[in-house]
DNA sequence: TTCCTTGCAAATCGTTTGCATAATG
DNA sequence: CATTATGCAAACGATTTGCAAGGAA
């Protein structure tokens, strides 16, 4: 059970810390693949998995059926583009309050939500208006 | 791509209407069986995806990996336990003002979120208390 | 008769896993 | 040397799709 160091493992760490747009499995096997050519997409997912089982990376489920990764573990909220699928990170303190609210007509106990926002992103719609 | 009718959907829809639990594609499957023990899976998702394209039904995408399909569509939020995985309605108001909130420091269009609370349903409080 | 819908099976997609080998401690 | 991690490929589970046949308008 104990951890043992490796190279891929770190690499995969250290790309993430350089992205904020929440790269998926297959994002970060392209790019660590640049380093590490013989990586395989399967050490990718077991790192990945591993690394947010540990707290280290959250796994984000945006209902785009692909599983995002983010390296910014303190708490914040998430938008995704309607347009064009990208996920970005929102400035938004933690909403404790409607974890009451929601418990309020609520018989059992609530620990806490995931929210996405939806939209347009602000390069959308300057798109679209062109 | 005018709408034929179809016992099969007909009976989908019906089915759907009697839950409120939030089946999963292959829950409907094994009900609607019943009725129609010829029915196949592929003919459930293409209802229940043509359904959820037409606005009649919901589908969730609560982040268990697998979709669930609500009949409720007026706007509610929804509770999942961590336990057993239930999904139920939460009877909580669409609290526009999240949107706006995450709107202040964000420049792109918000048009709206989607929120899942999680914790532990009534039932599996009581469980883990005996 | 038109063309939407079905049942079936095969295909797809994202993700996980078994296994022999390589790397770490 | 004991054990964890890797690469590869096969396995997986959920969902979608191609196609020939059936049913609705």
């Amino acid at each position: 059970m104990a951890l043992k160091y490796s190279r891929q493992r770190e690499a995969i760490k250290e790309f993430m810390m350089t992205r904020k747009d929440h790269p998926t499995a297959d994002v970060v096997y392209m790019n660590v693949r640049k380093e590490f050519p013989n990586i395989s997409l399967g050490t990718v997912y077991r790192n990945l998995t591993l690394l947010s089982d540990m707290g280290e990376l959250l796994r984000l489920r945006v209902g785009d059926g692909v599983d995002h990764f983010d390296a910014t573990i303190t708490p914040h909220y998430h938008f995704i583009c309607k347009e064009c699928g990208a996920v970005t990170d929102l400035e938004l303190d933690t909403m404790h309050s409607i974890d009451e609210a929601a418990g309020e007509s609520f018989h059992g106990r609530i620990d806490g939500h995931v929210t996405y926002f939806y939209g347009t992103c602000e390069h959308c719609l300057k798109e679209s208006s062109s």
